[in-house]
DNA sequence: CATGAATGAGCCTTCATTCAT
DNA sequence: AATGAATGAAGGCTCATTCAT
């Protein structure tokens, strides 16, 4: 939803640019304000009043992903069998960059145009860093990887199973390909 | 070099198109062929004469990387250590597309704009299928991988590197994925 | 005047756009929307908003004209001489594409680039039908002439009429060349 | 074959251009010079020096049909029924036009880009003019027709066909587009 | 707040013609 | 004679962004 309360119909209209944009980073088409303008028949000012940039909205449709995401990872940090939480982090994060198309260019991108994108991207970053330390110190991950791999390493997965073919068995082939790294993380 | 010979003059642009053209990809900058015409001072047409697309001028830049990898494999078909060699290619496909940058998007493009290229990539899929089925055979490399998930790998692992930062030590971050990965593709 | 209601900036772009496109029609300059948009000094952007394509400005000249010709061709229906009502229709129309430079083209394309270009030529066609197949139940018309005839007929009279020479006597010679063919047409 | 003897090998590039341009009009694609030297595997200047332009070779396309026209023509003056003379001229014009696609844009051009082709249309002119003049003078064709109608109106014809529909049946529907118009021209 | 017209840089591409080889 | 590389004007079209209404 809205970061800050909108009047009743300003509402009205940012669910509907947020559901055009949606469908159309679903079926892998290029966002572009005017083009949603249209199709929400909204003037293109009104647009842009709710994202002032592409980016924006790119990132307002990934917020709800990426909060799912901290929410399990903030569940993970409980658990007390951190090989277990790290893996089932990785796990969740690979399988939400392969399902949201939306994500994947947010999660690469350096920079953010939302500062709630920046807030979660650390958190995950936070998350995912405890995440490894935890299993660094219980001996069941390699010593060699730092927190600075994580998001790298997962963009690099969720990138290997888009390149291997269509988006059919894209999840299985991302969850297979992770299942190889960590096999590779893990110390046996 | 250029595909059939040309008149030197020819010849001489080719080579001077190229080059302003590797200069481009190496710093970052999108290739078109229009802006590529007016740095070589020479006319559109030119320039569309030797290249007819922006991809056949890229993947002509890849060529060379792409040659020394089939080279490279073709040797490693003969190393009698499956293990060995097939690392040993993965390692030098991973160096050549985090080093040439013209390398990644053709390695990850799905249809090709020259012949040549075509050739040259499927090579690469039949050297590494070869490699991979003999360190499978040795039982050096787990069953469930095929000779379909290695470029997406390679791609995957490229990728990853270029998130994590700034140009510098990409070469060596890469590799650091690399050997992360086959300790996970590898049997131990 | 433009289909849907402009605001009053627009509507004045609109006419200016139009007005030169009329002044170029009739000199015989092709339609070019980038050099309308140069003449009207307006960005290409604005030209192509109020019309994507050079067919649908060329239409949009030829709109009133052929308004004029539905209208006429409407009251013709009303005549009880088929005959001279046939023959009416049929001279307006000659006159019309002689007149319009807009009008050759558009009456022999085989599709058209607007829905109200489409709407009025199947009205032409529709009331040359009845118009033809009453002169032919009166037995004043050849039998052997079908309504799919007429209008490659008079795209064939008003080109002769072009080719025979200078803009100068070309209405002349229209109505000349319509005037022997109707003489065919009709049964003595 | 060319008009001045040539050496044997430009002789056989002649009409090696001649037969590729020949399809290519047939097949209603535009002449452009380069595209010609491309097919048939010349130089664009060999191309050129043989046709300064693509007017000059679609004329010369053009001769042969306009010379065996010219042919009958001649033929047709020696008729004692000045009638049928004539009309047996102009049927043989519009199947020409109808079925020689280089025909029509070379016939409705003002001006020519060979002296030969001049000569053989101010032949054809020549040739139509006598033989109108006998049919007025016999009083079988209206008197109000001047010489210089004929080539309008015979273009006029074949653009009415082409305007009918597809070329399957445009030489039927030319012919009898031409019978309506005779009746027209002729007196009862 | 909403609108949507206007902008115009800028990319892509074609093609007739010339001229060095 | 033949070649074909080079030219570059020119046309087509898109799209991010601004701003008057």
């Amino acid at each position: 939803m809205p970061t800050s309360p909108l009047r009743k119909d300003a509402a009205r209209n940012w669910e509907r640019i947020v559901a055009v944009a949606r469908e159309l980073v679903d079926e892998g088409t290029p966002l572009q304000l005017n083009d949603i303008a249209r199709r929400v028949q909204m003037g293109v000012g009104t647009v842009y009043r709710h994202f002032p940039t592409a980016e924006a909205l790119l990132e307002t449709l990934a917020t709800p992903t990426l909060e799912a995401l901290v929410a399990h990872g903030e569940g993970a940090l409980a658990d007390d069998d951190p090989g277990r939480a790290l893996a089932g982090f990785l796990t969740r994060t690979i399988e939400a960059q392969v399902t949201d198309a939306a994500l994947p260019p947010v999660a690469a991108a350096p920079t953010d145009a939302l500062p709630r994108t920046t807030e979660l991207k650390e958190a995950m970053w936070s998350i995912g860093s405890q995440l490894l330390g935890r299993a660094q110190e219980a001996e069941v991950v390699r010593a060699d990887l730092t927190s600075a791999d994580l998001v790298p390493l997962m963009c690099g997965v969720a990138f290997a199973a888009t390149v291997h073919g269509g988006p059919d068995s894209r999840v299985e082939t991302a969850r297979r390909y992770l299942t190889t790294l960590l096999e590779g993380l893990y110390v046996h």
